[in-house]
RNA sequence: GCCGGGAUGGCGGAACUGGCAGACGCAGCGGACUCAAAAUCCGCCGAGGUUCACCCCUCGUGGGGGUUCAACUCCCCCUCCCGGCACCA
């Protein structure tokens, strides 16, 4: 013991350097940044496979934080590997550079936000290059600049001219914090805003663009089954977002004329098969008949006001699905079309104008909601459709109790008239097709997908390239004309308004129909848009005549692997997949989906809390770099868990990788140039320690390839890794004596450092270099494994007696199963456990375990 | 309420199609080296029992039931945690 002891103490060769990072990253990081060359993907006509990788573009805050850190060497780590499996990898970075943070920094620092926000990415790109990771960076693309947010103007054009996008008088979510409209998106828990968490949402009238998401809702919600390689979560989310109903529409007519409206509600109803059973139409309080039925009636119109309030309430408290049901009587009547039959119109604060046609039939019995309004006001509940399997209908008593929707395909209806007897699923379809036969109805299908409202009442964003003439109303900025230009000299510290409004020389313009006085629209948009289609432009950033060049993308496209935080899964991934299916049509794609391969990443946090400034919890990307290094920083990040799952940061934890590193690196340059070459010369390597090295290093190898390529499970790559180098350490005393053969000890030392490529660059560049290698690490071939060699010559095989473990034998690799089966069969042990008794059956399962099944009571 | 995901040693986590639970790392303990410390290297490290020791035995993957020769893994019920949606007609 001792003797090996000193072995490890005092190599025998004192080559070895101590692992300094700061040192090794600092060259490289410097030598990197001196050729571009090297990250730089080649074009379309490229002889080799494409691969395009990407992470989420930042939004340039100032300062890297641990979650850009994990999502970069997640992707980082794949470009590299793919880079070495010989693809032509595009992986490009930009900056998501328009928004409000940039505003009110400016407004704080009493700064401009364009200097602001590129001071902040003049920081990142600092830091980003300080990491090391491998980005194209002749393709960077700055959202803020005129070069790329004229394109968004153009796509508004061209959205304006196909009717997608359009004005509308809405009411918004306003932020009184933000001073600015928020999308429904953006009105996160309670009815705050998504960036003033504290901050209540209200609610204002405003005229407002929109684009016309809902027009694509079918497709987005069909091609979401093509989206196999996307997480199951996302594309659930997705399809609940946007929420397809099917159902029907149905006019009741009113039992007398109201006023200038209609002379009927249309209800939207998924459940028309229960429609012997409505016995009320409920309307939303901002329904327009509404205004009809008050007009004449000042104490009902100030009952609808008190239900418009109570909604706009729970919809600023977020609890709109859990407002206590109220609602009012109008007096009118509206007539069922199937039956005649007159049933009472109320308006009521469970409706939603914004949903289906913002009016209702009220079936108590089977509809919950219903159910409780119709306690509450003691309106009639009939059952109409009962489970098969209940032979008669309920007597009067028990009329009430079964508010159920009986969906059951073999649900029957009854009291329905010429539908009684009828299986609801046909009541549907047969009631359906008579109210169109009869002209009162319609198949009809509705989404929860709403139309994405992009005006913001702020300044720094892309100007909306509209101007308002008096003579030719609203008339869009010729293409010719473009960029409409953000202008600099504006005043961003006053509230209320949009800040563009008040820079006179931007807004008076004359109508470039009429050549009369116009008037600029001074609204911005939402930053969405930046990030809509920001990938496209990295095909060929410096375009300066078109948004992209449609070959280009074809070959680029689509997105081989996207990678990216979970909280954009909804909106930025719906709007983007929008943008695309737009552009396709458009002919400037022709792909119909931007992104193959989706990849959502786990938060960060520390403690069990995620990281934030106000508790004190957060770890700086710099501080750990410092410390440790960027390699161990990024290693760390991949190693600590899968990266699909929640990453509780721990610092000594990237103290561990730090000293693996370590131990990687004073291995390889122990032995780089020790002069072992011809010290064990002529030894052989096919037995004993050559041939478990050998056996390792090819597991590895396999081990992280197949990571690579399916779990992406990198943890468990790294640590792959680790137990290869333990291995190596454990051979150092067959090293030092000699007993390993060069070719081994060489093929070992070489493959180690690919391996740690795509995980721990700086480090491996250092050693590869030190092993005497001019080519650099991202054009060297990933390692392939022997098979044979990644495979056990021995194979241990448990022994189980019952289910119960009693032992273990070796056997060669290859050995058949009757002989392993007899080997178990006349193990010592086992002879014992069976005592006798006899043997029902042998479970044999190959290079696992063998199970002797006894036939006696267990 | 609905939809998704999760719960494994002191801690982060492994265990891929049901097949030896706890890989790898952290922390801890012991040892070597050192005047000493740091660094490094080696060993131990789920709980309980048994043993001088090697071995061996029992229990053990949030809780309860089930399927199976065999369950962290599959099925049913329950608890808690995280994420999303929420009067969606």
């Amino acid at each position: 013991m001792s003797e090996k002891t000193n072995v490890m103490a005092n190599p025998p060769e004192q080559r070895e350097l101590r692992y300094d990072p700061q040192r090794i990253e600092q060259k490289w990081s410097a030598r990197w940044q001196a050729d571009p060359s090297l990250y730089a993907a080649e074009g379309h006509a490229s002889t080799r496979k494409k691969y395009y990788v990407l992470e989420m573009l930042p939004y340039p805050s100032g300062v890297l934080h641990m979650g850009h850190v994990r999502n970069y060497s997640i992707g980082d780590a794949l470009a590299r590997y793919m880079w070495m499996r010989g693809y032509n990898v595009l992986h490009p970075m930009g900056w998501d550079a328009f928004g409000l943070p940039a505003e009110n920094a400016a407004i704080k620092n009493k700064t401009h936000p364009r200097l602001w926000t590129l001071g902040n990415i003049g920081r990142m790109k600092e830091q980003m290059q300080r990491i090391g990771f491998a980005y194209d960076w002749s393709r960077e693309v700055t959202t803020c600049q005129p070069e790329y947010y004229r394109w968004n103007q153009w796509f508004f054009l061209k959205l304006y001219e196909k009717g997608l996008a359009y004005r509308k008088k809405s009411r918004v979510n306003w932020c009184p914090e933000c001073a600015t409209v928020l999308a429904n998106e953006q009105v996160v828990n309670d009815g705050c805003c998504w960036r003033h968490e504290e901050t209540k949402v209200e609610q204002r009238e405003l005229e407002q663009w929109f684009v016309r998401t809902t027009e694509y809702a079918e497709e987005l919600l069909r091609d979401l089954d093509k989206l196999d390689s996307w997480p199951e979560k996302v594309r659930i989310m997705q399809r609940n977002w946007i929420g397809r109903s099917e159902g029907a529409l149905v006019d009741f007519a009113l039992d007398q004329p109201a006023g200038p409206t209609a002379a009927k509600i249309t209800v939207f109803t998924t459940r028309i098969d229960t429609i012997f059973g409505a016995t009320s139409v409920q309307l939303a309080p901002e329904h327009p008949m509404v205004a009809d039925f008050t007009a004449a009636d000042h104490h009902l119109h100030r009952e609808v006001e008190e239900l418009v309030r109570e909604q706009a309430r729970a919809r600023e408290t977020g609890d709109i699905g859990a407002i206590e049901k109220h609602g009012v009587f109008t007096g009118r009547y509206a007539v069922n079309p199937f039956n005649q039959e007159k049933i009472p119109i109320w308006v009521a604060n469970y409706i939603l104008m914004d949903y289906g046609t913002g009016a209702i039939m009220s079936v108590p019995a089977h509809d919950e909601r219903d159910y409780e309004f119709a306690k509450k006001y003691d309106l009639e509940i009939r059952v109409v459709i009962l489970p098969r399997r209940v032979a008669e209908p309920p007597a009067p008593g028990e009329r009430e109790e079964p508010v159920l929707p009986y969906t059951e395909p073999d649900s029957l209806l009854i009291n329905s008239g010429e539908y009684t007897e009828l299986s609801n699923h046909e009541a549907i379809k047969k009631m359906t097709a008579d109210a169109e036969k009869r002209g009162f109805g319609k198949a009809a299908v509705t989404y929860r997908l709403k139309d994405w409202g992009i005006s913001r009442q702020r300044y720094w964003g892309t100007p909306i390239p509209i101007i308002y003439c008096e003579k030719c109303g609203v008339v869009p900025v010729p293409e010719s004309q473009l960029p409409v230009i953000l202008p600099d000299n504006v005043d961003i510290s006053l509230q209320g308004g949009s800040p563009l409004g008040r820079v006179p020389e931007f807004v008076n313009v004359p109508c470039p129909k009429c050549g009369g006085p116009g008037r600029r629209e001074t609204d911005t948009m939402d930053t969405f848009v930046d990030s809509s289609w920001y990938f496209y432009r990295y095909t060929n950033a410096r375009l300066n005549d078109r948004p992209l060049d449609t070959a280009t993308v074809d070959y680029w496209f689509p997105i081989d692997q996207y990678i990216g935080g979970v909280e954009h899964a909804i909106l930025h991934l719906i709007y983007s997949r929008f943008w695309t299916k737009f552009m396709r049509d458009l002919g400037l794609v022709h792909n119909d989906e931007p992104v193959l391969r989706l990849f959502t990443q786990g938060m960060v946090i520390k403690s069990g809390a995620k990281m934030s400034k106000s508790k004190g919890n957060v770890v700086s990307p710099d501080e750990m770099v410092a410390r440790y290094g960027a390699d161990s920083t990024r290693m760390y990040s991949l190693f600590a868990t899968s990266p699909d799952r929640e990453l509780d940061w721990q610092d000594a934890g990237v103290e561990g990788v730090y000293r693996f590193l370590s131990r990687a690196y004073r291995f390889v340059t122990r032995h780089a140039l020790s002069g072992q070459a011809d010290s064990a010369a002529g030894k052989g390597t096919s037995s004993g320690r050559n041939r478990s090295i050998q056996r390792k290093l090819h597991q590895t190898i396999k081990r992280v390839t197949e990571d690579f390529h399916g779990r992406w499970h990198f943890n468990t790559s790294v640590s792959a890794v680790m137990e290869l180098v333990n291995e190596l350490y454990a051979a150092e005393e067959d090293i030092a004596a000699g007993r390993i053969a060069p070719e081994v000890l060489a093929e070992a030392q070489r493959k180690l450092v690919l391996l740690l490529a795509p995980f721990a660059p700086f480090v491996a560049a250092e050693l590869w270099e030190g092993l005497g290698e001019k080519q650099s690490l991202l054009r060297y071939p990933w390692p392939e494994y022997d098979p044979a060699l990644a495979k056990e010559d021995e194979i241990t095989y448990a022994i189980q007696v019952n289910g119960k473990l009693r032992g273990h034998i070796a056997v060669a690799a290859d050995s058949p199963e009757p002989a392993v089966k007899e080997r178990a069969l006349a193990d010592e042990k086992v002879r014992v456990a069976i005592a006798g008794k006899e043997v029902e059956k042998v479970i044999f399962v190959p290079g696992k375990l063998v199970n002797i099944v006894l036939h006696e009571p267990r």
